[in-house]
DNA sequence: CGATTGTTAGAGTAATTACTCTAGGTGTCA
DNA sequence: TGACACCTAGAGTAATTACTCTAACAATCG
């Protein structure tokens, strides 16, 4: 059985996907746990301790894929593999994102330590970017692959701030979770798109078809 | 004199933008404004009904210029136009965007016209787009101009806040405010750049060049 | 003048909530 | 058995904060 501070940890995180950080408490938490508030207290010191391992543990999960293997060239579905593992992850931290613009005025050290995984996170980024480019399947100059980086980033951080803002909570069940995951993988892939060349763009239209769930546009999808 | 009413909503603004939503209370604002709180809810029922306001003021400012001309083709300084105007709104209400999903969270009222105002302006948008390709400005498939006009949104609603992310409140002073916007702006050509033609190509490295402030690249401005 | 309407002050409250404190259980090892 | 470390309960508190209530001021109009 896993000990009490890792469920609470991994309660917290479901609730916070669920309802947002700002509107669960830490007696929320305790209470969905069957655990008094103090005990809670006893394993973190407060909130913010708990929001901080959150990140910890994201950040980790993160920075132990996005590595570009040494000894062979990277092949396009490397980058498919990139993508997936990205988006996951981005996917699993959700509350994170959604609320990111509080939870870093509210800690500046949660901020220097966001700042500091995104130079980080960005610039494993360019490394892979570079070996695409190197091994032919990309081909940009310097000043659009850093654009297509930024572009990327900013895009992959906000994906689902964007569908949590247009679909609420009670609608998103499981399948739709997974097809609007699906579908920001899609929307990335369509961001590379110009700029894909030889194995990769041979393979753009099965990619495109293979995350485009269904026939369904993306706004289709979100307005239904 | 401008209104107490008026004169609330611009504080509420002001405030909101430095310090977030969530950290500024009711008390705050009516202190900044040196009237009681008493005042402050004879103009308003509550807190919420600031924030519904002030989005009603951002909503109608975008919709009175996102509009494609009739009786003209679009230009090229058409789009240069857009993307100003965009961009310069939501900045100024540039909290409402670092704390969308709590607020939308909190207010399902809010959420529904957030939802619709979406559609709106995506529907605009893509009226722009098409009328881009129209004139010859623009190449790009019918499933190419919707993920990227999926892409155009989902960057300028988000750019403020991968800013704020990055740059701590006390560094950002005007200087730099102004910087981080053309540089939103920059990306966002970059963005487009794959399916520019005609005129709009040709004038593509200038206007880069007049976004993309100095020499310096998006990442060094933000990590310097 | 008196009455009415719109506006303001400011003390106060009810509710929330992050967090504390004390006391007591539970397992383990000597 | 007893001691010790670890874990848990749950009542309680201090602080915050959105919001209320009453009284009064000010301008306008009859």
């Amino acid at each position: 059985m896993t000990s009490t501070r890792e469920r609470i940890l991994d309660t917290a995180l479901a609730l916070f996907n669920r309802h947002g950080e700002r509107r669960v408490t830490t007696n929320h938490i305790a209470a969905e746990l069957a655990i008094s508030p103090g005990n809670l207290y006893y394993h973190f010191r407060n909130k913010t301790e708990i929001v901080s391992e959150l990140f910890r543990r994201y950040e980790a999960r993160v920075e132990a894929f996005l590595q570009v293997p040494v000894g062979r060239a990277l092949t396009w579905q490397d980058k498919v593999a990139y993508l997936e593992a990205i988006l996951q992850n981005m996917w699993q931290a959700r509350f994170f994102h959604r609320e990111l613009g509080h939870l870093l005025d509210a800690d500046e050290h949660l901020r220097r330590r966001y700042a500091d995984f995104a130079r980080r996170s960005l610039d494993q980024g360019l490394q892979v970017y570079c070996g695409l480019r190197h091994a032919g399947l990309l081909e940009a100059t310097d000043e659009e692959l850093e654009s297509l980086l930024v572009n990327t980033w900013v895009l992959i951080a906000s994906w689902t701030g964007f569908v949590h803002a247009l679909v609420p909570g009670e609608r998103l069940d499981e399948e739709l979770d997974r097809t609007l995951l699906r579908q920001g993988i899609y929307q990335i892939i369509c961001l590379e798109a110009p700029y894909l060349r030889g194995e990769a763009l041979e393979h753009l239209d099965t990619m495109k078809d293979a995350y485009r769930q269904g026939s369904h546009s993306t706004l289709e999808l979100l307005f239904e």
